[in-house]
DNA sequence: GTTTGGATTAACTGAAACGGTTAATAGGAG
DNA sequence: CTCCTATTAACCGTTTCAGTTAATCCAAAC
């Protein structure tokens, strides 16, 4: 790719990558178009591939971005800085938001890439995420401290049914097209104390 | 559409069909070629066109046939005969188990339908659906008894909770390409079970 | 065993879309 | 005016698309 590229201004790249992001979460690998993305991006096709050099290498910078700016934001909200499970969890989902504010369609292109069967892509993807979060899943589950929760729960299963959830209403936000990161973040919130108390112990 | 479509044996109307509502819930409609659906169900392109004048002919049949498949399979399960919210719950989602099981991709693709915004498509599907879903999210909570809730929670909140885990849930499930309706059975009636235990009222 | 008729398809068509390239333009700085 | 960089319109060869046509396959009827 052209270094070039992070001499334009900010807001420019953000649109182009933004363009891409929503191209490669609403189609496949194979059927998005570079000249959608153009199009969707506000620049020439010429200007794409004067930056990237072909489909895959955007693809895979806006796949090392996504995770790389994942990462990057964890960290800054402290998400492994606490035992409390819904306080790591609120943190988790508060930096994902933030995320979305500069990238609202990046949440799902994770989503969607992660499963990418396209034998260009699907080798580079699958492997590198899983360093990412089977790693932070096992942290999550030395850290948090289980004395909290009713004891008659499986947490196991409460776990996953909460990450089912998560993906389920953003993916409706996603579908129904109205990704407005402040109202996501006061509904995940509601969410996040809805779950509190069912799961919680009561004192 | 040709009626002599109907006049084949079963298993061949429900392989093309079923082809269908796998490519039409992997990509959009435009992005859906019917020579895929073709190949994936084994017969010619001609053939398609032979039976389906056009592809948006195709489409329509799959919408209407997923609506009439799942509002019978609703009444076989007696899904609304219940004033017990869980109970109805079981019975909502193991007929959809049961009409996966003849049509694995049915799911997804009302899920990715209903959200079509090629105009060719859309106008014909969002109302067609409301008077089905809004309708029936009505008559649940006219029918259900909440004495049996927790008091201290909020229903509507877990109404959509447990909606959005069930989408994340067979999104999930999707993705990783492994539909298997008795390991999602099982697993559905864990989910349920676990909701039981978490919000109904201790007695 | 030949005819008939419906099921099925290979091969085709014209148009559009695709990834990627090229050669030219635009516009600001010196 | 000159240089330089960002930018694009126009183009290329290829592939893919929805839909058509004319031919084949095959079983049942005669």
């Amino acid at each position: 790719m052209n270094d070039k590229f992070f001499r334009l201004p900010l807001e420019k790249q953000q649109r182009i990558i933004n363009a891409a992001y929503k191209v490669f979460s609403e189609n496949s690998y194979k059927k998005a178009p570079m000249s959608e993305i153009a199009t969707e991006g506000c620049v020439s096709k010429a200007l794409l591939f004067h930056y990237f050099t072909n489909k895959k290498e955007l693809y895979m910078y806006l796949w090392a971005n996504a995770i790389e700016m994942t990462r990057e934001a964890i960290i800054e909200y402290k998400t492994l800085e606490t035992d409390d499970f819904f306080e790591m969890l609120k943190r988790s989902l508060l930096s994902k938001c933030s995320l979305m504010r500069d990238y609202p369609h990046l949440y799902v292109f994770c989503l969607r890439a992660y499963y990418e069967t396209d034998p260009e892509i699907q080798n580079s993807i699958q492997e590198n995420y899983n360093d990412v979060s089977k790693v932070s899943e096992m942290t999550v589950f030395e850290k948090i401290d289980i004395s909290k929760f009713r004891k008659d729960i499986d947490i196991k299963t409460m776990y996953a049914e909460i990450f089912y959830a998560v993906d389920g209403y953003m993916l409706k936000k996603y579908r129904s097209n109205c990704i407005v990161p402040d109202e996501i973040e006061k509904e995940i919130i509601v969410l996040i104390d809805f779950w509190k108390k069912v799961y919680m112990q009561e004192v």
